[in-house]
RNA sequence: GGUCCUGUGGCCGAGUGGCUAGGCAGAGCUCUGCAAAAGCUCGUACAGCGGUUCGAAUCCGCUCGGGACCUCCA
């Protein structure tokens, strides 16, 4: 079998991944700043390195996932209002920081869980680590990296940069950094304009406030990642995960920090996924083009036409390699929920299917080799950066031969009874373990279940008395409530909800 | 302005120089009491202009368009 290959942001290039320690892959991926609630554009790092996470474990790593809450809040840096944005809407919503950062915690939650995402191993939150900040800053300016500015810490780019590359991560040139001409506020205290905060003085307004070395304050902004994956994961990990407008400045800051604290380069792997864009252009705040998942769940947002559920969504994302970006559309959502919900149907069916206990070779050796070969290909595709849009492909590709066999224009012993079982195995390795589907349709009840076959029972009874007007209002009726009937080849009838 | 990415059929998107990606929509057909579902068949797309090559969506150049980062940002 192929090898694991990614590609890293830092080589720009794809990489077969080695794990520093064998067997163990340490994961770190930038989380969500609990300020308010999440949207659709944020989904996508979520589920993108959740496959992740699900294929180094399928591949048998032991992997630790640390996934950080951003809870302190980030900080306009650079001044213009040199405020908290949690502390602000803490006072526009009457509640406490802390309040604030649980109610968006719940919910970011609530909706990685609808998403069927894996809990990282840990899931640190910044406030939790002021100690480690703390510590990390100390250090720095113990190197000769950091300096301190009216109770703020800043970090020195322009020495880091004599002796390490800064801008190697994002393709920045050092000299244009230290020379541009952008004009900010609050700059004064900084000696260089590349220059970035490890710990700011807070305002007296400033609720988020914590006692440090040098007076009252709080954490800058890249300081967070660079303590917690330290303290998880080591001075040195595998991977690094994130979106893309992260890549400059957070963590090509994130670098420097540990680079200068931990004496080698944190991350062995960076990885980032491309944005999601509605009309060509980035979903962001910044926009005002942002759906949130609540919106998207729900539909009530002018730009739905309806509401589309979290697995068609996660299937949405995953129809496209994580490093494209992916347009958002009402036409191309509903094209993947109609899409989802015929290869679902026909991977429950495959998976049903009793091969039997008798060994058989293929009647039909042309199509046995076509599905082995669409089989295999997924572990490729895989292994090639995570192509899940190549995985899906095929995996739609066996769609038609499962119906087939369904349908029995595909005879039960066309396919090798060792191809059947490796279809089998395949689709509920990708489908369920790796891919992360679940089935759209709410779980049924038992009764539920009971009164569709009592349903099920009547039409066929008026069918066969060729009483049509009973047998259509039993189906049209069903439809209108979302039920939809369908006749089988044989006979036979079921329903999907 | 600097750095970088990108432009594929109605929509979303794979694409390693030569071999049909795939999904959805649309058209026709099969099956069906009628439907639905499913199956089969179909569009022969690669922004434009040059170039390299036996051969380019894929490499190079130019032009035009879109976007990202440089400021919080997934």
């Amino acid at each position: 079998m192929s090898q694991l290959k990614i590609y890293n942001s830092l080589t720009r290039q794809k990489e077969v991944f080695q794990s520093i320690t064998p067997g163990r892959a340490g994961m770190y991926v930038c989380g969500p700043t609990v300020s308010g609630e999440s949207h659709l554009g944020h989904a996508r790092p979520y589920i993108t390195f959740d496959v992740l996470y699900r294929y180094l474990t399928h591949l048998g790593y032991k992997v630790r996932y640390v996934r950080n809450i951003t809870d302190a809040g980030h900080f306009e840096e650079e001044g213009r209002e040199a405020e908290d944005k949690i502390s602000k809407k803490a006072v526009l919503e009457k509640l406490e920081p802390m309040e604030l950062v649980q109610k968006y915690t719940n919910l970011y939650h609530w909706a990685m869980d609808q998403f069927n995402t894996i809990p990282p191993s840990i899931e640190p939150t910044a406030t939790g680590h002021i100690v480690e900040q703390i510590g990390m800053i100390e250090q720095i300016i113990e190197a000769g990296y950091g300096y301190v500015v009216n109770g703020s810490v800043y970090f020195d780019v322009k020495k880091y940069a004599a002796k390490y590359e800064y801008g190697k991560l994002s393709g920045r040139v050092i000299e244009d950094l230290l020379e541009t001409t952008r004009e900010l506020e609050g700059q004064e205290e900084k000696r260089d304009r590349a220059d970035f905060a490890l710990w700011k003085n807070a305002a007296p307004e400033h609720i988020m406030r914590w006692k440090s070395p040098w007076g009252i304050g709080f954490p800058g902004w890249h300081i967070e990642c660079s303590a917690m994956a330290t303290k998880y994961l080591g001075a040195e990990f595998d991977i690094h995960g994130g979106g893309m407008d992260l890549q400059f400045p957070h963590h090509e800051s994130e670098i420097a920090q540990s680079t200068i604290c931990n004496h080698t380069a944190p991350v062995r792997y960076w990885m980032h996924n491309n944005m999601i864009t509605i009309n060509g252009r980035k979903m962001g705040k910044s926009y005002n083009n942002v759906i949130k998942l609540t919106e998207l769940f729900s539909g009530d947002h002018p730009m739905l036409e309806k509401a589309y559920h979290p697995m068609t969504v996660r299937f949405f994302i995953l129809q496209t390699q994580y490093r494209s970006t992916l347009d958002f559309g009402n036409e191309a959502l509903q094209a993947a929920e109609k899409g989802l919900k015929r290869l679902w149907e026909a991977y429950e069916w495959i998976l049903k299917y009793d091969v039997g206990s008798t060994m058989y070779d293929a009647k039909d050796s042309e199509l046995d080799a076509k599905v082995n070969k669409l089989v295999t290909e997924l572990d490729e595709f895989m292994n090639d950066d995570l192509n899940t849009a190549k995985v899906l492909a095929n995996l739609f590709e066996l769609v038609p031969v499962i119906n087939g066999m369904k349908d029995k224009h595909i005879a039960a012993d066309a396919l090798s009874s060792t191809t059947l079982a490796l279809l089998q195995t395949q689709m509920q390795l990708y489908m369920n373990d790796i891919l992360g589907l679940k089935n759209i349709t709410n779980e049924e009840s038992s009764k539920l279940k009971d009164v569709m076959q009592l349903l099920i029972d009547l039409r066929k009874e008026a069918k066969a008395k060729k009483d049509f007007v009973t047998s259509d209002k039993i189906r049209n009726q069903l439809a209108e409530l979302g039920i939809q009937l369908k006749d089988e080849k044989d006979g036979g009838m079921s329903y999907s909800l």
